[in-house]
RNA sequence: CGGGAAGUAGCGCAGCCCGGUAGCGCACCUGGUUUGGGACCAGGGGGUCGCAGGUUCGAAUCCUGUCUUCCCGACCA
Protein backbone atom coordinates (compact mmCIF):
# COMPACT_ATOMS: atom_id res chain seq x y z
CA UNK A 1 0.00 0.00 0.00
CA UNK A 2 1.59 3.29 -1.19
CA UNK A 3 -1.38 5.72 1.01
CA UNK A 4 -2.51 5.29 4.39
CA UNK A 5 -6.06 5.58 4.77
CA UNK A 6 -6.57 9.31 4.85
CA UNK A 7 -8.04 10.37 8.63
CA UNK A 8 -12.11 11.32 8.32
CA UNK A 9 -11.50 14.66 9.84
CA UNK A 10 -9.55 15.79 7.29
CA UNK A 11 -11.15 14.71 4.09
CA UNK A 12 -14.07 12.42 4.37
CA UNK A 13 -14.33 11.89 0.96
CA UNK A 14 -10.37 10.92 -0.01
CA UNK A 15 -10.96 8.62 3.12
CA UNK A 16 -14.44 7.56 1.58
CA UNK A 17 -12.42 6.31 -2.11
CA UNK A 18 -9.55 4.61 -0.07
CA UNK A 19 -11.25 2.54 1.92
CA UNK A 20 -13.61 1.29 -1.24
CA UNK A 21 -10.41 0.88 -3.63
CA UNK A 22 -8.41 -0.40 -0.98
CA UNK A 23 -11.09 -2.63 0.32
CA UNK A 24 -10.86 -4.40 -3.28
CA UNK A 25 -14.80 -3.19 -3.56
CA UNK A 26 -14.35 -1.43 -6.95
CA UNK A 27 -12.81 1.07 -8.67
CA UNK A 28 -13.47 3.82 -11.19
CA UNK A 29 -13.27 3.09 -15.12
CA UNK A 30 -12.56 3.75 -18.34
CA UNK A 31 -16.42 4.81 -18.19
CA UNK A 32 -17.43 8.36 -16.75
CA UNK A 33 -18.70 7.92 -14.14
CA UNK A 34 -19.09 4.74 -14.10
CA UNK A 35 -17.51 1.86 -11.76
CA UNK A 36 -16.08 -1.77 -12.10
CA UNK A 37 -17.46 -3.55 -9.28
CA UNK A 38 -14.41 -6.24 -8.18
CA UNK A 39 -14.97 -9.90 -7.52
CA UNK A 40 -14.85 -9.10 -3.99
CA UNK A 41 -17.05 -6.01 -3.74
CA UNK A 42 -19.55 -8.38 -6.14
CA UNK A 43 -19.63 -10.97 -4.06
CA UNK A 44 -20.84 -8.52 -1.36
CA UNK A 45 -23.67 -7.22 -3.69
CA UNK A 46 -24.69 -10.66 -4.20
CA UNK A 47 -25.15 -11.76 -0.57
CA UNK A 48 -27.03 -8.71 -0.31
CA UNK A 49 -28.76 -9.46 -3.40
CA UNK A 50 -29.82 -13.01 -2.03
CA UNK A 51 -31.02 -11.69 1.42
CA UNK A 52 -33.61 -9.30 -0.41
CA UNK A 53 -34.67 -11.55 -3.16
CA UNK A 54 -35.77 -14.23 -0.46
CA UNK A 55 -37.16 -11.79 1.24
CA UNK A 56 -39.47 -10.51 -1.86
CA UNK A 57 -40.42 -14.01 -2.75
CA UNK A 58 -41.55 -14.25 0.92
CA UNK A 59 -43.27 -11.76 0.86
CA UNK A 60 -45.28 -13.40 -2.47
CA UNK A 61 -43.24 -11.65 -5.68
CA UNK A 62 -41.73 -13.31 -8.06
CA UNK A 63 -38.77 -12.39 -10.60
CA UNK A 64 -39.35 -10.89 -14.44
CA UNK A 65 -36.85 -8.92 -16.69
CA UNK A 66 -37.75 -5.46 -19.33
CA UNK A 67 -35.64 -4.21 -21.28
CA UNK A 68 -33.00 -1.75 -21.62
CA UNK A 69 -34.19 0.36 -23.82
CA UNK A 70 -37.23 2.65 -23.51
CA UNK A 71 -38.64 4.38 -26.34
CA UNK A 72 -38.33 7.99 -25.79
CA UNK A 73 -42.48 8.55 -26.54
CA UNK A 74 -43.23 6.29 -23.57
CA UNK A 75 -41.08 8.07 -21.03
CA UNK A 76 -43.10 11.63 -21.80
CA UNK A 77 -46.56 9.78 -21.22
CA UNK A 78 -46.31 10.68 -17.22
CA UNK A 79 -46.03 14.65 -16.83
CA UNK A 80 -44.22 14.34 -13.66
CA UNK A 81 -41.82 11.03 -14.72
CA UNK A 82 -40.77 12.93 -17.49
CA UNK A 83 -39.55 15.81 -15.63
CA UNK A 84 -38.06 14.17 -13.07
CA UNK A 85 -35.39 12.41 -15.33
CA UNK A 86 -35.40 13.91 -18.72
CA UNK A 87 -32.11 16.20 -17.91
CA UNK A 88 -30.15 13.09 -17.05
CA UNK A 89 -31.02 10.18 -19.62
CA UNK A 90 -28.60 8.95 -21.77
CA UNK A 91 -30.06 8.55 -25.48
CA UNK A 92 -29.17 5.97 -28.46
CA UNK A 93 -29.82 7.67 -31.85
CA UNK A 94 -28.06 5.79 -34.05
CA UNK A 95 -27.63 1.69 -34.34
CA UNK A 96 -24.36 1.22 -36.98
CA UNK A 97 -21.12 2.84 -37.39
CA UNK A 98 -18.80 2.80 -39.80
CA UNK A 99 -15.32 3.65 -41.56
CA UNK A 100 -15.09 7.45 -41.69
CA UNK A 101 -14.60 7.49 -46.08
CA UNK A 102 -12.33 10.70 -44.78
CA UNK A 103 -9.77 8.52 -42.76
CA UNK A 104 -9.75 8.89 -38.73
CA UNK A 105 -10.99 5.72 -38.08
CA UNK A 106 -15.06 4.61 -37.09
CA UNK A 107 -17.76 7.30 -36.98
CA UNK A 108 -21.21 7.01 -36.53
CA UNK A 109 -23.07 6.20 -40.11
CA UNK A 110 -25.39 9.29 -40.43
CA UNK A 111 -27.96 6.91 -42.48
CA UNK A 112 -28.14 4.57 -39.73
CA UNK A 113 -30.46 7.20 -37.79
CA UNK A 114 -33.18 5.62 -35.56
CA UNK A 115 -36.73 6.75 -36.35
CA UNK A 116 -37.58 6.98 -32.61
CA UNK A 117 -34.53 7.66 -30.37
CA UNK A 118 -34.24 4.80 -27.30
CA UNK A 119 -33.38 6.22 -23.67
CA UNK A 120 -31.25 3.58 -22.06
CA UNK A 121 -33.40 3.09 -18.62
CA UNK A 122 -32.69 5.85 -16.01
CA UNK A 123 -36.07 3.76 -14.07
CA UNK A 124 -38.27 0.96 -15.51
CA UNK A 125 -41.75 2.67 -14.76
CA UNK A 126 -43.02 3.46 -18.36
CA UNK A 127 -41.50 -0.09 -20.50
CA UNK A 128 -43.57 -2.05 -17.83
CA UNK A 129 -46.58 -0.35 -17.50
CA UNK A 130 -46.59 -0.04 -21.14
CA UNK A 131 -46.39 -4.18 -20.62
CA UNK A 132 -48.74 -4.50 -17.97
CA UNK A 133 -51.16 -3.12 -20.09
CA UNK A 134 -51.51 -6.37 -21.74
CA UNK A 135 -51.67 -8.75 -18.61
CA UNK A 136 -53.59 -7.29 -16.94
CA UNK A 137 -57.60 -7.36 -17.90
CA UNK A 138 -59.88 -8.72 -14.84
CA UNK A 139 -59.52 -7.82 -11.32
CA UNK A 140 -58.55 -11.93 -11.30
CA UNK A 141 -55.15 -10.64 -12.95
CA UNK A 142 -54.54 -8.44 -9.71
CA UNK A 143 -52.52 -7.95 -7.59
CA UNK A 144 -49.62 -8.37 -9.91
CA UNK A 145 -46.22 -8.56 -7.70
CA UNK A 146 -43.26 -8.60 -9.82
CA UNK A 147 -39.70 -7.54 -9.17
CA UNK A 148 -36.52 -7.00 -11.57
CA UNK A 149 -33.23 -7.01 -10.85
CA UNK A 150 -31.06 -4.77 -13.48
CA UNK A 151 -28.71 -2.12 -14.23
CA UNK A 152 -30.04 1.77 -14.96
CA UNK A 153 -28.52 4.55 -16.50
CA UNK A 154 -28.70 8.30 -14.85
CA UNK A 155 -26.37 10.63 -15.97
CA UNK A 156 -25.45 12.64 -13.05
CA UNK A 157 -23.15 15.44 -13.43
CA UNK A 158 -21.23 14.41 -10.25
CA UNK A 159 -20.39 10.82 -9.35
CA UNK A 160 -19.22 8.98 -6.63
CA UNK A 161 -18.27 5.60 -6.16
CA UNK A 162 -21.21 3.05 -5.55
CA UNK A 163 -23.40 6.65 -3.80
CA UNK A 164 -23.93 8.18 -7.20
CA UNK A 165 -22.66 6.64 -10.46
CA UNK A 166 -23.34 6.89 -13.81
CA UNK A 167 -24.65 3.40 -14.29
CA UNK A 168 -25.44 1.42 -11.06
CA UNK A 169 -27.13 -2.01 -10.18
CA UNK A 170 -30.41 -2.33 -8.31
CA UNK A 171 -33.68 -4.05 -7.82
CA UNK A 172 -37.16 -2.45 -8.85
CA UNK A 173 -40.72 -3.82 -7.85
CA UNK A 174 -43.43 -2.71 -9.85
CA UNK A 175 -46.75 -3.54 -8.66
CA UNK A 176 -50.58 -3.36 -9.72
CA UNK A 177 -53.33 -3.50 -7.36
CA UNK A 178 -57.34 -3.29 -7.32
CA UNK A 179 -57.76 -0.97 -4.68
CA UNK A 180 -55.76 2.12 -3.27
CA UNK A 181 -55.80 0.70 0.18
CA UNK A 182 -53.87 -2.35 -1.47
CA UNK A 183 -51.29 -0.60 -3.06
CA UNK A 184 -50.44 1.48 0.37
CA UNK A 185 -50.39 -1.57 2.14
CA UNK A 186 -47.90 -2.99 -0.69
CA UNK A 187 -45.44 -0.05 -0.51
CA UNK A 188 -45.64 -0.25 3.10
CA UNK A 189 -45.01 -3.56 3.73
CA UNK A 190 -41.65 -3.21 1.10
CA UNK A 191 -40.66 -0.29 2.94
CA UNK A 192 -40.41 -2.46 6.12
CA UNK A 193 -39.03 -5.06 4.01
CA UNK A 194 -36.16 -2.76 3.40
CA UNK A 195 -36.11 -1.31 6.59
CA UNK A 196 -35.73 -4.87 8.25
CA UNK A 197 -32.45 -5.76 5.80
CA UNK A 198 -30.72 -2.74 6.57
CA UNK A 199 -31.16 -3.25 10.11
CA UNK A 200 -30.79 -7.00 10.70
CA UNK A 201 -28.41 -7.98 7.87
CA UNK A 202 -26.13 -4.49 7.05
CA UNK A 203 -26.58 -3.71 10.56
CA UNK A 204 -27.07 0.32 9.74
CA UNK A 205 -30.43 1.20 11.80
CA UNK A 206 -32.66 3.63 9.49
CA UNK A 207 -35.30 5.73 10.48
CA UNK A 208 -38.73 4.70 8.42
CA UNK A 209 -40.57 8.15 6.90
CA UNK A 210 -42.09 9.79 3.84
CA UNK A 211 -40.93 12.22 1.80
CA UNK A 212 -42.55 15.92 1.62
CA UNK A 213 -44.06 16.77 -1.61
CA UNK A 214 -40.76 18.68 -3.03
CA UNK A 215 -38.64 15.22 -2.84
CA UNK A 216 -41.03 12.41 -3.68
CA UNK A 217 -40.36 10.75 -6.58
CA UNK A 218 -41.23 11.86 -10.15
CA UNK A 219 -44.58 10.44 -10.72
CA UNK A 220 -45.42 8.99 -7.31
CA UNK A 221 -48.30 10.18 -4.96
CA UNK A 222 -46.55 9.28 -1.83
CA UNK A 223 -42.60 8.35 -0.95
CA UNK A 224 -41.86 6.31 1.91
CA UNK A 225 -38.08 6.19 2.66
CA UNK A 226 -35.81 4.89 5.06
CA UNK A 227 -32.78 6.97 5.77
CA UNK A 228 -29.49 6.45 7.79
CA UNK A 229 -26.66 8.40 9.12
CA UNK A 230 -22.90 8.18 7.82
CA UNK A 231 -20.46 8.54 10.13
CA UNK A 232 -19.70 12.66 9.35
CA UNK A 233 -23.28 13.50 10.11
CA UNK A 234 -24.30 12.97 6.68
CA UNK A 235 -27.65 12.01 5.95
CA UNK A 236 -28.04 8.79 3.25
CA UNK A 237 -31.25 7.79 1.47
CA UNK A 238 -30.84 4.00 1.10
CA UNK A 239 -34.33 2.63 -0.08
CA UNK A 240 -37.45 4.15 -1.33
CA UNK A 241 -41.24 2.25 -1.55
CA UNK A 242 -43.28 4.36 -3.73
CA UNK A 243 -47.38 4.91 -3.86
CA UNK A 244 -48.05 5.66 -7.51
CA UNK A 245 -51.94 6.34 -6.93
CA UNK A 246 -53.28 5.89 -10.69
CA UNK A 247 -50.88 8.04 -12.28
CA UNK A 248 -48.85 5.25 -14.91
CA UNK A 249 -52.29 3.14 -15.04
CA UNK A 250 -53.84 6.18 -16.63
CA UNK A 251 -50.80 7.29 -18.42
CA UNK A 252 -50.49 3.83 -20.04
CA UNK A 253 -54.00 3.41 -19.95
CA UNK A 254 -54.13 -0.16 -17.85
CA UNK A 255 -57.75 -0.98 -16.63
CA UNK A 256 -59.52 -3.96 -15.27
CA UNK A 257 -62.87 -5.02 -15.10
CA UNK A 258 -63.59 -5.56 -11.29
CA UNK A 259 -66.33 -8.04 -9.59
CA UNK A 260 -68.62 -5.26 -9.93
CA UNK A 261 -68.13 -5.60 -13.62
CA UNK A 262 -66.83 -1.85 -13.59
CA UNK A 263 -63.96 -0.71 -15.67
CA UNK A 264 -61.37 0.64 -13.50
CA UNK A 265 -58.04 1.99 -13.96
CA UNK A 266 -55.59 -0.19 -11.38
CA UNK A 267 -53.55 1.51 -8.49
CA UNK A 268 -49.52 0.95 -8.49
CA UNK A 269 -46.75 0.56 -6.43
CA UNK A 270 -42.58 0.60 -7.45
CA UNK A 271 -39.45 0.56 -4.69
CA UNK A 272 -36.06 -0.20 -5.42
CA UNK A 273 -32.77 0.08 -3.31
CA UNK A 274 -29.22 -0.05 -5.19
CA UNK A 275 -25.19 -0.69 -4.86
CA UNK A 276 -25.84 2.94 -3.27
CA UNK A 277 -26.51 0.53 0.00
CA UNK A 278 -23.14 -0.93 -0.32
CA UNK A 279 -21.53 3.02 0.15
CA UNK A 280 -24.02 3.38 3.17
CA UNK A 281 -22.37 0.19 4.42
CA UNK A 282 -18.76 1.76 4.20
CA UNK A 283 -19.52 4.64 5.39
CA UNK A 284 -21.63 3.81 8.32
CA UNK A 285 -19.17 1.00 10.10
CA UNK A 286 -15.48 1.50 8.94
CA UNK A 287 -12.48 2.95 10.61
CA UNK A 288 -9.36 4.72 9.51
CA UNK A 289 -7.78 0.43 9.41
CA UNK A 290 -10.22 -0.07 6.13
CA UNK A 291 -13.72 -1.57 5.67
CA UNK A 292 -15.70 -3.17 8.82
CA UNK A 293 -18.43 -5.69 7.11
CA UNK A 294 -21.33 -7.23 8.90
CA UNK A 295 -20.66 -10.54 9.46
CA UNK A 296 -24.15 -11.58 7.76
CA UNK A 297 -23.11 -10.06 4.40
CA UNK A 298 -19.46 -10.37 4.64
CA UNK A 299 -18.04 -12.23 1.58
CA UNK A 300 -15.72 -13.66 3.63
CA UNK A 301 -16.33 -14.61 7.89
CA UNK A 302 -13.32 -15.84 8.80
CA UNK A 303 -9.78 -15.68 7.34
CA UNK A 304 -6.97 -18.37 8.84
CA UNK A 305 -3.62 -16.59 8.87
CA UNK A 306 -0.90 -19.43 9.25
CA UNK A 307 2.72 -18.70 10.81
CA UNK A 308 5.35 -21.21 9.85
CA UNK A 309 8.78 -21.75 9.75
CA UNK A 310 10.39 -24.09 6.86
CA UNK A 311 7.65 -26.70 4.58
CA UNK A 312 7.51 -29.09 7.51
CA UNK A 313 5.96 -26.68 9.94
CA UNK A 314 3.71 -25.53 7.09
CA UNK A 315 2.37 -28.94 6.15
CA UNK A 316 1.37 -29.79 9.74
CA UNK A 317 -0.55 -26.07 10.43
CA UNK A 318 -2.11 -26.98 7.12
CA UNK A 319 -3.47 -30.58 8.10
CA UNK A 320 -4.47 -28.76 11.06
CA UNK A 321 -6.70 -25.92 9.58
CA UNK A 322 -7.76 -28.67 7.07
CA UNK A 323 -9.73 -30.08 9.84
CA UNK A 324 -10.98 -26.62 11.47
CA UNK A 325 -11.77 -25.15 8.33
CA UNK A 326 -14.26 -28.45 7.15
CA UNK A 327 -15.79 -28.21 10.63
CA UNK A 328 -16.37 -24.01 10.37
CA UNK A 329 -17.35 -24.70 7.09
CA UNK A 330 -19.76 -27.82 8.32
CA UNK A 331 -21.62 -24.74 9.96
CA UNK A 332 -21.87 -22.82 7.23
CA UNK A 333 -19.46 -20.52 7.91
CA UNK A 334 -17.41 -18.79 5.01
CA UNK A 335 -14.06 -18.90 5.40
CA UNK A 336 -10.65 -18.86 3.90
CA UNK A 337 -7.33 -20.45 4.15
CA UNK A 338 -4.41 -18.18 2.97
CA UNK A 339 -1.07 -19.53 3.07
CA UNK A 340 0.43 -17.69 -0.04
CA UNK A 341 4.30 -17.70 0.58
CA UNK A 342 4.49 -14.28 -1.27
CA UNK A 343 3.43 -12.37 1.74
CA UNK A 344 4.05 -12.69 5.39
CA UNK A 345 1.35 -12.85 8.31
CA UNK A 346 1.27 -8.66 9.29
CA UNK A 347 0.98 -7.81 5.81
CA UNK A 348 -1.85 -10.55 5.82
CA UNK A 349 -3.15 -9.30 8.38
CA UNK A 350 -3.54 -5.54 7.40
CA UNK A 351 -4.86 -6.81 3.91
CA UNK A 352 -7.87 -8.47 5.56
CA UNK A 353 -8.18 -5.71 7.89
CA UNK A 354 -8.82 -3.24 5.08
CA UNK A 355 -11.30 -5.75 3.45
CA UNK A 356 -13.43 -6.17 6.45
CA UNK A 357 -13.32 -9.73 7.44
CA UNK A 358 -15.11 -9.74 11.08
CA UNK A 359 -13.10 -12.68 12.03
CA UNK A 360 -9.17 -13.45 11.47
CA UNK A 361 -7.85 -17.07 12.95
CA UNK A 362 -3.83 -17.31 13.22
CA UNK A 363 -2.96 -20.63 13.78
CA UNK A 364 1.21 -21.07 14.48
CA UNK A 365 3.53 -24.37 15.77
CA UNK A 366 3.05 -22.81 19.09
CA UNK A 367 -0.46 -22.45 19.12
CA UNK A 368 -0.39 -26.06 17.10
CA UNK A 369 1.99 -27.87 20.62
CA UNK A 370 -1.11 -25.86 22.84
CA UNK A 371 -4.35 -26.99 20.78
CA UNK A 372 -5.16 -23.34 20.60
CA UNK A 373 -5.64 -20.52 17.95
CA UNK A 374 -5.66 -16.69 18.21
CA UNK A 375 -8.30 -15.09 17.53
CA UNK A 376 -8.88 -11.28 16.56
CA UNK A 377 -12.63 -9.45 15.77
CA UNK A 378 -12.52 -6.89 13.38
CA UNK A 379 -15.14 -4.53 14.85
CA UNK A 380 -12.84 -4.24 18.29
CA UNK A 381 -9.74 -5.68 17.35
CA UNK A 382 -9.77 -7.14 19.94
CA UNK A 383 -7.37 -10.56 20.47
CA UNK A 384 -8.16 -13.97 22.25
CA UNK A 385 -6.30 -16.86 22.66
CA UNK A 386 -8.85 -20.12 22.83
CA UNK A 387 -8.96 -23.76 22.38
CA UNK A 388 -9.54 -25.88 19.24
CA UNK A 389 -12.49 -27.25 21.32
CA UNK A 390 -15.75 -25.42 20.59
CA UNK A 391 -14.06 -23.00 18.55
CA UNK A 392 -16.59 -23.20 15.65
CA UNK A 393 -19.36 -22.60 18.22
CA UNK A 394 -17.22 -19.66 19.35
CA UNK A 395 -16.64 -18.83 15.84
CA UNK A 396 -20.36 -18.64 15.48
CA UNK A 397 -20.81 -16.70 18.52
CA UNK A 398 -18.30 -14.00 17.77
CA UNK A 399 -20.28 -13.85 14.39
CA UNK A 400 -23.55 -12.95 16.03
CA UNK A 401 -21.94 -10.52 18.35
CA UNK A 402 -19.91 -8.65 15.66
CA UNK A 403 -23.21 -8.09 14.16
CA UNK A 404 -25.52 -7.08 17.26
CA UNK A 405 -22.40 -4.76 18.16
CA UNK A 406 -21.90 -3.07 14.89
CA UNK A 407 -25.96 -2.26 14.66
CA UNK A 408 -25.25 -0.91 18.68
CA UNK A 409 -22.83 1.00 17.47
CA UNK A 410 -24.38 2.41 14.61
CA UNK A 411 -27.55 3.05 16.77
CA UNK A 412 -25.69 4.63 19.08
CA UNK A 413 -24.15 7.43 17.29
CA UNK A 414 -27.41 7.69 15.13
CA UNK A 415 -29.54 8.38 18.18
CA UNK A 416 -26.79 10.65 20.01
CA UNK A 417 -26.80 12.64 16.60
CA UNK A 418 -30.79 13.38 16.21
CA UNK A 419 -31.03 17.04 17.83
CA UNK A 420 -34.46 18.11 18.77
CA UNK A 421 -33.98 22.18 17.98
CA UNK A 422 -36.42 25.29 18.48
CA UNK A 423 -34.96 28.16 17.56
CA UNK A 424 -32.67 29.00 14.57
CA UNK A 425 -29.93 30.10 15.82
CA UNK A 426 -29.59 26.71 17.26
CA UNK A 427 -30.86 24.90 14.21
CA UNK A 428 -27.87 26.48 12.37
CA UNK A 429 -25.56 26.09 15.00
CA UNK A 430 -26.47 22.21 15.58
CA UNK A 431 -26.23 21.62 12.24
CA UNK A 432 -22.55 22.94 11.54
CA UNK A 433 -21.26 22.10 14.86
CA UNK A 434 -22.71 18.56 15.16
CA UNK A 435 -24.39 17.32 11.96
CA UNK A 436 -26.73 14.46 12.21
CA UNK A 437 -30.65 14.96 11.93
CA UNK A 438 -31.99 17.90 13.08
CA UNK A 439 -35.17 17.09 14.72
CA UNK A 440 -37.88 20.84 14.43
CA UNK A 441 -41.11 22.22 13.74
CA UNK A 442 -41.54 22.65 9.68
CA UNK A 443 -44.79 24.66 8.88
CA UNK A 444 -45.53 22.72 6.02
CA UNK A 445 -44.76 24.52 3.08
CA UNK A 446 -42.49 23.81 0.37
CA UNK A 447 -41.42 27.66 0.11
CA UNK A 448 -40.09 27.26 3.53
CA UNK A 449 -38.32 23.58 3.48
CA UNK A 450 -36.60 25.65 -0.58
CA UNK A 451 -35.61 28.63 2.07
CA UNK A 452 -33.84 26.41 4.45
CA UNK A 453 -31.91 24.53 1.70
CA UNK A 454 -30.84 27.47 0.51
CA UNK A 455 -29.50 28.97 3.81
CA UNK A 456 -27.90 25.68 5.08
CA UNK A 457 -27.97 22.99 2.60
CA UNK A 458 -30.01 21.09 4.94
CA UNK A 459 -33.54 18.93 3.45
CA UNK A 460 -36.28 17.55 5.65
CA UNK A 461 -35.09 13.53 5.11
CA UNK A 462 -38.33 12.61 6.03
CA UNK A 463 -41.36 12.57 7.95
CA UNK A 464 -41.33 9.32 10.24
CA UNK A 465 -43.76 6.78 10.25
CA UNK A 466 -45.73 7.21 13.67
CA UNK A 467 -44.95 10.77 14.02
CA UNK A 468 -45.75 11.93 17.43
CA UNK A 469 -48.20 14.89 17.32
CA UNK A 470 -47.23 18.04 19.15
CA UNK A 471 -48.07 21.68 18.17
CA UNK A 472 -45.31 23.87 17.79
CA UNK A 473 -44.06 26.80 15.88
CA UNK A 474 -41.79 26.92 12.46
CA UNK A 475 -38.23 26.76 13.06
CA UNK A 476 -37.65 28.98 10.49
CA UNK A 477 -41.11 31.07 9.91
CA UNK A 478 -42.84 30.94 13.65
CA UNK A 479 -45.89 29.66 11.47
CA UNK A 480 -47.92 26.58 13.78
CA UNK A 481 -46.84 23.53 12.76
CA UNK A 482 -48.65 20.04 13.90
CA UNK A 483 -45.45 17.96 14.10
CA UNK A 484 -41.37 17.69 14.06
CA UNK A 485 -39.68 16.40 10.82
CA UNK A 486 -36.05 15.26 10.16
CA UNK A 487 -33.59 17.98 8.49
CA UNK A 488 -30.34 17.11 7.81
CA UNK A 489 -27.67 17.65 5.05
CA UNK A 490 -27.50 14.74 2.78
CA UNK A 491 -25.47 12.91 0.23
C1' C B 1 -22.27 24.60 -17.08
C1' G B 2 -19.06 28.08 -13.53
C1' G B 3 -14.35 28.07 -10.03
C1' G B 4 -9.79 25.40 -8.77
C1' A B 5 -6.11 21.47 -9.55
C1' A B 6 -3.87 17.57 -12.24
C1' G B 7 -2.40 14.42 -16.68
C1' U B 8 5.37 11.55 -16.69
C1' A B 9 6.13 2.96 -15.98
C1' G B 10 0.55 -1.12 -13.42
C1' C B 11 -0.23 2.44 -8.88
C1' G B 12 1.52 6.92 -6.13
C1' C B 13 4.71 10.90 -7.31
C1' A B 14 9.44 14.10 -8.36
C1' G B 15 11.65 16.66 -12.47
C1' C B 16 9.17 21.98 -15.46
C1' C B 17 10.57 28.12 -12.59
C1' C B 18 16.27 28.32 -15.09
C1' G B 19 15.37 23.69 -22.36
C1' G B 20 20.51 19.37 -23.19
C1' U B 21 17.19 13.38 -24.57
C1' A B 22 13.73 10.80 -17.76
C1' G B 23 14.02 9.52 -12.12
C1' C B 24 12.10 7.85 -7.03
C1' G B 25 8.77 4.68 -3.87
C1' C B 26 5.40 0.58 -4.22
C1' A B 27 4.21 -3.42 -7.50
C1' C B 28 6.59 -7.00 -11.11
C1' C B 29 10.91 -10.76 -12.57
C1' U B 30 15.65 -13.74 -10.81
C1' G B 31 18.64 -15.55 -6.68
C1' G B 32 19.30 -15.84 -1.45
C1' U B 33 18.03 -15.10 3.68
C1' U B 34 13.25 -14.57 6.15
C1' U B 35 7.88 -15.41 8.24
C1' G B 36 3.52 -14.15 15.76
C1' G B 37 1.55 -6.84 12.81
C1' G B 38 2.43 -4.34 5.93
C1' A B 39 10.64 -8.31 5.68
C1' C B 40 15.77 -7.62 3.93
C1' C B 41 20.02 -7.90 0.50
C1' A B 42 21.80 -8.22 -4.52
C1' G B 43 20.61 -8.08 -9.57
C1' G B 44 16.83 -7.09 -13.51
C1' G B 45 12.55 -5.68 -16.93
C1' G B 46 9.11 -1.92 -18.09
C1' G B 47 7.69 4.98 -20.10
C1' U B 48 6.08 7.78 -28.30
C1' C B 49 6.27 12.46 -20.57
C1' G B 50 -2.56 13.02 -22.44
C1' C B 51 -3.02 14.69 -27.75
C1' A B 52 -1.98 18.32 -31.85
C1' G B 53 0.60 22.36 -33.50
C1' G B 54 4.47 26.22 -32.70
C1' U B 55 9.38 28.41 -30.93
C1' U B 56 14.48 26.20 -30.90
C1' C B 57 20.44 23.16 -33.15
C1' G B 58 17.67 20.63 -29.26
C1' A B 59 11.15 20.49 -25.70
C1' A B 60 8.60 16.41 -20.21
C1' U B 61 10.33 21.59 -19.47
C1' C B 62 8.63 27.63 -23.11
C1' C B 63 4.00 29.27 -26.24
C1' U B 64 -0.99 28.17 -28.49
C1' G B 65 -4.94 24.98 -29.02
C1' U B 66 -7.43 20.61 -27.60
C1' C B 67 -9.02 16.25 -24.83
C1' U B 68 -9.55 13.79 -20.20
C1' U B 69 -9.83 13.19 -14.95
C1' C B 70 -10.34 14.81 -9.89
C1' C B 71 -12.01 18.48 -6.15
C1' C B 72 -15.58 22.67 -4.90
C1' G B 73 -20.29 24.62 -6.67
C1' A B 74 -24.78 24.16 -9.76
C1' C B 75 -27.57 19.45 -10.62
C1' C B 76 -29.21 14.79 -8.18
C1' A B 77 -36.76 9.53 -7.57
Amino acid sequence: MSKEITSREEDYSGWYNDLVIKGSLADYSAVRGCMVIKPYGFALWENMRDALDKMFKDTGHVNAYFPLFIPKSFLSKEAAHVEGFAKECAVVTHYRLKNDPNGGGLIVDPEAKLEEELIVRPTSETIIWNTYKDWIKSYRDLPLLINQWANVVRWEMRTRLFLRTAEFLWQEGHTAHATSEEAVAEAEQMLEVYATFAEEFMALPVIRGVKTESERFAGAENTYCIEALMQDGKALQAGTSHFLGQNFAKAFDVKFLSKENKLEHVWATSWGVSTRLIGALVMAHSDDDGLVLPPRIAPLQVVIVPIYKGDEQKAQIGAKAAELIAQLKGAGIRVKYDDNENTRPGWKFAEYELKGVPVRIALGARDLQNNVVEIARRDTKEKQTISFDGLTEHVQQLLTDIQENLFKKAMHYRDAHITIVDSWDEFEKMLDEKGGFISAHWDGTAATEEAIKEKTKATIRCIPLNNKMEDGKCVLTGQPSTQRVLFARAY
